[in-house]
This record gives C-alpha cells, structure tokens and sequence, in this order.
RNA sequence: GGAGAGGUUCCCGAGUGGCCAAAGGGAGCAGACUGUAAAUCUGUUGGCGACGCCUUCGCAGGUUCGAAUCCUGCCCUCUCCA
C-alpha cells in the first residue's frame, strides 16, 4: 500500500486540491511540503501531534518537509473557525514559544540535510513593506471572496478586525514564498486551514503561472462532533511538565468506546492489519484498546520508558488499587500543621486536588474522598504527623489519586 | 461621523430599585449504575473564621435607607446609514 493510500485508509485526509496530482507526487517520494505551527502557546498539543506524525509519515515515504514556525504570522493571529479574537502576544513571548516547540519537534522529525527543514515566517513577513506588499500581493485577493470564505462564517457576527482579515494573505505570502525558494509544491494543515491554503495555491498560480497543491487532515473530532485533545482544564500538552505523561496516558485510556479505533487508526503508527483485527472488538473488550491506544501513544509523545510507567500506575491504581511511586506528590511543611495534625480541608487544598476550601468541603460532604481506602466521613477530620510521615493515599472521586508525605 | 442595540457568574442567557450570590440551559465536579466507556438518575457549582460576613453583573463616579437594575462620564462590540 502506498502511502497516499494509507492515509485514506487511516482516516487522515479530509480535502484535498487535486487529488491524482497530490497522489502522484507523495507516492514517489515527489513533494516538498510544509505545514505552519503559529506559536500560540509554550507546548504543542494533540492537534500539533497529528501534524507532525503526518509529516514523519510522509517523510518516510521520502517527502521532504518543512516545518514553518509562525513567528510572523503569530503576531497576527488567525482568525479562522474562531469566535472571538485571539489574544495578542509580545515578541518575546512568541518567541519563547518557538524555541518550546522546536525543542518537542525534534523528537518527531529528523532535520538536517536532505532531511526536514525548518524556518520562520518572522524572516521574511517582517520585512515586508506595506505599499509594495498590496501592490504586488493585495491585488489578488478578493475582499468579496474573502469574506464568504467558511472560517470566517463565525466572526462575521462577532466581528473580525483588519488585522485579523489579513491572515489569510501572510499565509498566501508564506506559501507563495517557500515555493519561490524552496521549491514547496505542496502544503498540509488542520482542515480548518483549508480556506487560508486555496489563498496560498491562488497567489502562486496568478502571479507565477504554476500550481500547487493543498491538503488537508481532519479534525480529529469525537464521536460527538466535539473536537479531542481538550478536557475542562485546557489542552492536552505534549510538554511533560503541563501534562503529566500519566495524565496524557489516562486521557486516551478513558476516550469513549465509539472513538478508539478512530483514534488509534488517525494517531498510531500501527500496521493497518493489525488495527482492522481490533475492529470486531466490543464491549470491555474496547478496554484494551484504549490501553493500547494510550500505550502507542505516549510512547510517542514521551518514549517508551515513561509510556511503561504511566501505564504501570494506570494498573496500580484501577486494577489492584494499591500504593504507586509514580503518583504525583505532596510535600507537607511542618509549618502548616497545628498540633502536629492538618485538616482534611486543607490538605486538599494543599495539594491542588481543591481550587478552594468551599470546594474542598463539598467534595467530602459528597462522599467524594477516600484517605488511604477509608472514606472521610466529616469535614472536620485530621491527618497526624505520623500518617504523613508514613505517606498518606488521597483519593478525589474515582480517577484522581495524590499522595501527600511530611517533607 | 450619525442612529439604534448590547456588555451579567466557566460559557450561553434571564433579571430593569429591596424577596439577587443572581432563573434556566450547557459545561464541570461528586454520588449511584458500569468496563477507568457511553447513556441515565441524584446532588452540587463565588469566597471565608458559614444560620453570619466579604467580593461579583464592562470601567469610574453619583442618586438612594438600599443598585446588576436609576443618573453622568468613559471603554468595548454588533446592526443600519455615511
């Protein structure tokens, strides 16, 4: 199976500009290709990850590909499929936020010589001179058009400023650009990308004369139609530091049943055979897919080590119930005990399982914590020094388990 | 620039002088049921030294015994006109 096929069979694409051009060129190894990551943020996140595994995947069909960090394009910010304006950043945190994603890239993807390469749009958007770039680039675009393009639908409501309209342009340009100079016929992106890439494939055939080529991947969404990689509190990161690799491994051991295969198929680099056999699973059955799924996939993101780990504790916890050293911890000071006890309250709170004494009260009230398997029956229990020194066992509801020790 | 509408708690959205920490829904959290799933049902969702107190209804002032609600100024958004 080629991989252009591959990709279909997994899922991956979601629209494409000409489909046997685009075939023909990624089969044999023909493309010159980039995606853009804007620098919204100090870690990738999943939606990042489906971009880069496509990109790995290509380039071991012996693509070449170009990672274009946003830098100028980050200080515009795209507006597409949003509903509200995002929030400007500073240079400098833009480019703090580079060299964070730089740093997670190179896990992923090779660069070097006749390898991946990388570049930074900040080099030559930055340059740009707002009389000439009109002249030579805004009179191809039509504003009509512009605005009826799908992914600014939800602004026109809300309102979309100038800046924001101009997006879509710097991403032409950057197209536009990295064809000139790097002979990029091909460019990938998140389907919500899709209007701002026809601008780029658009600018190159009306001022050179050539095509290129677009693609898109689809959003990985559940089977709600809601979009993955988000829990309540914010993103999946990639960044160990912002989700724990145990977190990262839960999230995709807890997908819902209807999601996994689809997730292991658009996320994994399993065989495809292998993932067709999983499909007749049911049931409980599915459990073990999400395992394999959250097992694949923080192997990935983090190595194989802690993917052992995570998933270690992830059977310590669920399956035995037991005491595990990878549980995140807490160390007590002796100044926040009184009487050489701390109360169950506060405890909570101390280790961040609470947001607020309130909460921390309901949750208890609730019958929603359990101390080293006892539940805590009233609000005004207290743990002793001599627990703590022993290592204490909190657990929040079902999922959540902490550990709290005298330091 | 002109005319109109509007900015409410995590989000949507009610409330137009006291009964408002603010309806309803969504989302979250907890409980039951389960397979660490989904669906469903129940409880809960500003803070604190908690039958009380403090902070919150775009921002800053004012009227009043009392304001999310009335007045003044400012900021922001949308619609129509230019």
């Amino acid at each position: 199976m080629q991989i252009y096929e591959e990709l279909v069979a997994r899922g991956l694409i979601a629209q494409v500009t000409d489909e046997e051009e685009i075939k023909e060129l990624i089969n044999n190894g023909k493309a010159t290709f980039y995606i853009g990551f804007d620098p919204t943020a100090d870690s990738l996140h999943v939606g990042h990850f489906m971009a880069l595994s496509l990109m790995k995947r290509l380039q071991m069909a012996g693509n070449k590909p170009i990672v274009l960090l946003g830098g100028g394009t980050g200080l515009i910010g795209d507006p597409s499929g949003r509903t509200d304006m995002r929030s400007m950043m500073t240079l400098e945190t833009i480019q703090h936020n580079i060299d964070c994603f730089k740093k997670q890239m190179e896990r992923f993807i090779e660069f070097g010589e006749d390898k991946a390469i990388m570049v930074n749009n900040a080099d030559w958007l930055s340059k740009l001179n707002y009389i000439e770039l009109l002249r030579d680039v805004g009179v191809y675009f039509s504003v009509n058009q512009m605005l009826r393009a799908e992914c600014y639908k939800q602004r026109m409501e809300k309102g979309l400023s100038f800046l924001e309209l101009n997006y879509m342009i710097m991403q032409s340009y950057d197209f536009y650009y990295l064809y000139k100079n790097y002979g990029c016929n091909m460019q990938f992106g998140g389907d919500d990308q899709w209007s701002n890439m026809l601008g780029g494939t658009e600018l190159i055939r009306r001022k050179l004369g050539k095509d290129a080529y677009a693609m898109t991947i689809t959003l990985l969404l559940n089977s709600e139609g809601k979009k993955m990689g988000k829990t309540a509190k914010g993103a999946v990161w990639l960044d160990p530091n912002k989700t724990s690799p145990f977190e990262f491994f839960q999230y995709w051991r807890n997908i819902g049943d209807a999601d996994v295969l689809k997730c292991i198929r658009m996320l994994t680099f399993l065989p495809l055979e292998q993932i067709d056999a999983m499909d007749q699973w049911e049931g409980s059955q599915l459990n073990e897919a999400k395992e394999i799924l959250a097992y694949e996939l923080t192997k990935l993101v983090h190595g194989e080590e802690e993917a052992q780990k995570a998933k270690n504790t992830s059977h310590a916890l669920f399956a035995a119930g037991t005491d595990d050293a990878n549980m995140p911890t807490t160390e007590i000071e002796n100044e926040q005990l009184t009487n050489s006890a701390i109360g169950i309250i506060d405890l909570l709170v101390l280790c961040g399982l609470s947001a607020s004494k309130s909460e921390a009260r309901r949750l208890v009230q609730q019958g929603g914590v359990i101390i080293n398997d006892t539940k805590v029956e009233s609000i005004d229990d207290k743990i002793t020094v001599e627990q703590l020194q022993n290592s204490v066992k909190i657990r929040k509801g079902k999922k959540t388990y902490h550990k709290a020790l005298m330091k």
